[in-house]
DNA sequence: TCACGCTCCTGTGTATACACAGACTAGCGG
DNA sequence: CCGCTAGTCTGTGTATACACAGGAGCGTGA
């Protein structure tokens, strides 16, 4: 693998788990010693991250680690909400049925998969995450996904504010349940209308939790 | 200005223009000799210029100038589609009222800018184009914008494939001015539908050019 | 004559050295 | 004591040199 990519991953992952925490200043030498690769693949690196809007620019300092606010968690959803909803629509129109079905009996199972045995619920949201890919795929729009694929980083770091609850967890599992009916039936405003009401759920219940963590 | 930025600007303008077209191998060595850079900023220009979707890698054959066909601008248009009219949307809710009023009246006017004189109808793309940055501004979400400033470059070079005719452009003048007024009124809904109008008609007529020029 | 393999060569990926700009600090003057 | 200025110094921006991989072309053998 490339050093620039192995540093791009590196920090990438660093931001998104809070080991770099909101206004830590990115100095590239400190940077490219830590990660054991020179200034030149480090800096590719760090382009890529500032046009993932996970760090930028401070005048004369370098580079720092982007914040939270509720203000950004808002804008972030703004958008996220018009590209799920458009990408459920096209994948309802072009999906291969037995990809989305095979989902549909998983969702079914989510629950289940929402115990104590795995508190921090990672064969959930690698459930999700596998959904998300086939919904990409069967857009067949690569720049739908793009745009997809640069604010999903986001949502990942958003995820440490707010904290799902195991309630919260089994409601979003329905409504992802309904998602993938719709997407499986070729019911393009349904997929539309049921990521819409997802999303606002997820909103809602981000901003509660987020309130208190932030505020 | 930095050399990666001019070295970025040069090779977007060059390739928005059609004066490197699809299919054209971009050497490092070669380009960075031609516009007077070493290969390290340069290489920086043409990474961003791959996450703008300009350019793509060949395995083995380095980077090459993406094409336009009749599917892509389908493609581009669906993201299009739903990011315009989520920022007309916001911008309806959001906008300083003075600035939309003011716009509304130069489209009422923008007919006679559609005249023999200006061949290009560079005034008329002007207009539109402080149009876009007025949306931009009135958002107030910096993502939303960002997904749209990497989206425009590639309309520009669909204009080349679609040469819109006068007749077009009066028509476009005329769903501008609606969308305009809906922003200024506060009307969020029908600025959603007067840009989902336009974009579908603007939609229509670049293919019709298309399927002549790319078929 | 065709196929396989080896060599060369072009081009990308990475490291490092140098130049310059902006910010912090210390010292001096009012 | 405060403010301004000059100098230093850290850090970014750029150039260049080197390493390595992949492909093309040529040669040889069957």
């Amino acid at each position: 693998m490339r050093a620039s990519e192995r540093a791009y991953l590196a920090l990438r992952d660093d931001i998104l788990h809070w080991r770099l925490e909101p206004g830590t200043v990115l100095a590239e030498v400190e940077q490219s010693e830590r990660l054991g690769v020179s200034r030149t693949p480090l800096r590719e690196a760090l382009g890529r991250l500032a046009a993932d809007g996970l760090v930028a620019t401070q005048r004369g300092r370098g580079l720092v680690v982007t914040g939270v606010s509720t203000d950004t968690i808002v804008q972030l959803f703004e958008l996220r909400q018009v590209l799920e909803q458009q990408a459920a629509r096209l994948a309802a129109q072009r999906r291969d049925a037995d990809v989305f079905e095979a989902l549909r009996d998983e969702f079914t199972t989510a629950p289940d998969l929402l115990d104590d045995r795995d508190p921090e619920h990672g064969t959930y949201y690698d459930l999700v995450s596998r959904f998300d890919s086939a919904v990409d795929d069967a857009t067949g729009n690569p720049y739908l996904v793009g745009a997809l694929r640069t604010l999903r980083p986001q949502l990942v770091r958003i995820r440490r504010v707010s904290r799902d609850d195991r309630a919260r967890l089994r409601a979003a599992a329905g409504e992802h349940q309904l998602i993938v009916e719709a997407i499986a039936h070729g019911d393009a405003a349904l997929a539309a209308s049921a990521t819409h009401v997802h999303l606002h759920n997820s909103l809602r219940n981000v901003l509660a939790s987020a309130e208190r963590k932030l505020a």
